[in-house]
DNA sequence: AAGGCTATGTTGACAGTGTCAAGATAAAAC
DNA sequence: GTTTTATCTTGACACTGTCAACATAGCCTT
């Protein structure tokens, strides 16, 4: 990490770069990120980070990239956790969801947001990282569907749209100011859980 | 509209920005829109704007207002449509909701985009706009629970919150080309639709 | 080892952007 | 008729992303 030697060719400038812009996305937001400023806090001049990034848009998405791989990691932790009930996991994972979009809401907004996504702009690195993501949601849907917790009479594809739509949306009302009042987060969680499972929480209730 | 005379006064200016910005804006998007081409498009300097709006954000309060105003009244007309049932309106509801957002999905994004909610940016011309239309939301939760459409056992507050999130969620996910393929659109409200009254529906088919 | 190729860095330049400060003009108020 | 006030003007500044042209140094081949 410790700049030893300033010699003019930096080393592992890519790194830096993605390093230094994850480092200023939490503190200062995404939309404050400037290749210039990147470039100066690599020590680096302003354009040399064209050797690496096609443009802005695509470190961006390399950034996102990393925030979805990680996403991905904790989704499976939470959807495998073998000594939980799949309703238990269910909840979590509302839960996880929101609040991963709550603490980390610059990067909620960069991987999700139209900057990286709009225009066709995406990557490819992007999209081999972030397909899987939405799959993986399919296939817990699904699971889900099995396990009589979501209704079986929906096709599981359009059901995972729906359900992630739902935490996106919240997730989107509460990072972008329009709900300030973030205090009632684990209680429209669970509003949105229970209504997704409504009929089968009765079945269970009696 | 005709520039009759090119006097030093415009006249009513800030009207024109607004005119010209809303045009721009479902032609080019909201990230083209600066100032100074809307300045020249209203044939005035770049920084006369600067008198009748305190910042760019605050002409895009004002676009966004009327967007929300705009939006009310559609809202109203569909759901007091006393000729057809609360379901059939719920359905045309959500339809229209996502309708609306794919249809403009500029104005959409300036109205519920961070631009000009975060860091309590919003105007108070903006949020006496866009309150009312959030209360409405909650309104209709409230008759469509009465009505047995949606589970009675939500606080109507809450239940509104996810609901609007899940049309907003889905909406989002279009527009910002998450989801490029849009032509599963209905389908994904029917599901959605279908979800949030999945056990009345149950008491309606017996 | 010598030479050239290529990856990676550099400065210079350009067209944009939002916004402030200071001065010009005309309309409205007194 | 004079003064105030709203409105519009040019000038300037600090930013931004990105291109073109040039410099350096590590690697590859011979």
């Amino acid at each position: 990490m410790a700049n030893a030697v300033q010699s003019y060719h930096h080393g592992d400038l890519r790194s830096a770069l993605i390093e230094a812009a994850t480092a200023r996305l939490s503190e200062y937001g995404v939309d404050s990120l400037s290749l210039r400023k990147l470039a100066e806090d690599a020590g680096v001049s302003r354009t040399a980070p064209y050797h690496h990034f096609k443009d802005k848009s695509a470190l961006l998405s390399a950034i996102a990239a990393k925030g979805f791989s990680d996403w991905h990691t904790a989704a499976k932790r939470i959807f495998e956790q073998e000594n939980k009930t799949p309703q238990a996991r269910f909840r979590e994972f509302v839960h996880e969801y929101i609040g991963y979009a709550a603490d980390n809401p610059e990067m909620y907004e960069l991987m999700f947001g139209r900057t990286i996504w709009q225009n066709q702009a995406a990557t490819n690195d992007l999209k081999e990282v972030a397909f899987p993501c939405f799959q993986f949601q399919v296939t817990m849907t699904r699971y889900w569907q099995d396990k009589g917790l979501l209704p079986n009479n929906q096709d599981a594809l359009r059901l995972a749209q729906v359900t992630w739509g739902t935490l996106h949306g919240i997730a989107r009302l509460l990072i972008d100011g329009i709900y300030a009042d973030s205090s009632h987060i684990e209680e429209m969680c669970d509003c949105a859980a229970d209504l997704f499972m409504q009929k089968q929480m009765d079945a269970y209730n009696g």
